[in-house]
DNA sequence: ACTCCGATGTTTACGTTGTTCACATTCGGT
DNA sequence: ACCGAATGTGAACAACGTAAACATCGGAGT
């Protein structure tokens, strides 16, 4: 009895069910709301049943978290769409403030969302997993080294700038978006929070591309 | 029965005793570690009795965070003591480098203090409660924001730029501690990221003042 | 000096969580 | 049509946060 486009065992898709349904709660209440027991809960299943696709708790937050990241990604790409100038550098220029702009927004849209994609904060390689991919089939990581890439090409930074530069960025960015969204600037009113994260992300860009 | 420095009850001071116990296990496992369970044994009493001191596990868990914070104040003065260039100018940008250098070289130092400290992310008003206070008396937040009016008043920055300048380096400093800790960051080797991190906190502060 | 009250700590209990194991059901190949 | 492997269930366990009833201690007031 296949539904036709997944492949149908008990439950029909569970382990894509329960990534599902977590990424529900996670939106609702963060990472600590992505409970075993109420994810399965959620799916319509008994808590061990969720064992024979992930080996632990922290496994499924990590699936939720890789999904949560691919979501990350389509807000830089869609951010990206934007950056369509004709003169090159200024096109390269525009992709990476698009970046740390897809980034915030991101986590200012959808905290929940954010705090599970950083859940436990993933490794390096975690940084290049297929699961976390967006659109164009690049991980947000990707997108960063991409654009950085862009601006050595065009002659903005300097090759040996790049590795710093992207760490600073990635740095800054992301502190902001922790800060804003489970720090201390919390409680600040949203338009105020994406007016400084907009001036964060320029004047980062202004002053490390001379 | 005083033992002489401490009021004296039942057991001491439990408040104090409580929040020792529990910087001991976030120390050595983070945040997570710090279960009020585990806290109160190691502190020799029963679970409920740090309902007499603490209206929660969260409670407490921002009480021994606070501590921690302390302790980051401090590791912030102890870098500031190097500041000691005769020109206020250079030593106002010293100052600003050892804010970010005492944060990073405390996360990479004591990662679980560190982790802790960040615990909730605190609220703003934590930000200058006086429990987070070094012994200089002033919160880690409160040394950025001096070292930040000290380079305008000297001149290297404009007054207007001040919030997001100091916004930007705190996002900068503590992204990079999240990533370095807890982040795709936390396997490489330690001395590659005091060097990175040494490199970001200089490279910014350059970026800034022009 | 004695009593009493409030502050402090204990015991017991409840509901929730992650996890495991024995068992039941279903699917797919032979 | 069967059988083994894959998948889901049920019951159980330890650990957790929390609450309520109970015990004990110290100091204030007579």
């Amino acid at each position: 009895m296949e539904a036709g486009n997944t492949r149908s065992y008990h439950h029909g898709d569970l382990d894509a069910a329960l990534v599902a349904a977590g990424y529900e709660l996670a939106r609702a209440g963060g990472a600590d709301a992505v409970t075993l027991r109420a994810t399965t809960r959620r799916a319509g299943v008994s808590p061990a049943a969720a064992y024979r696709h992930f080996s632990s708790h922290e496994d499924l937050q990590l699936a939720v978290g890789a999904r949560a990241m691919a979501d990350l990604a389509r807000s830089i790409e869609v951010h990206q769409a934007d950056a369509t100038d004709p003169d090159p550098a200024v096109r390269a220029r525009q992709r990476l403030i698009a970046v740390g702009e897809g980034y915030i927004g991101f986590a200012l849209d959808s905290p929940g969302a954010f705090d599970i994609a950083m859940f436990g904060l993933f490794t390096m390689e975690h940084a290049f997993a297929p699961e976390t991919m967006g659109d164009t089939g690049r991980t947000p990581f990707q997108l960063l080294t991409d654009a950085i890439a862009d601006l050595v090409a065009v002659g903005l930074l300097a090759a040996e700038r790049a590795e710093p530069a992207a760490i600073t960025c990635w740095s800054t960015v992301h502190g902001f978006a922790t800060l804003a969204t489970s720090g201390p600037l919390r409680t600040h009113p949203r338009p105020e929070l994406d007016a400084l994260g907009a001036r964060i992300v320029r004047g980062l860009t202004d002053a490390l591309l001379r």
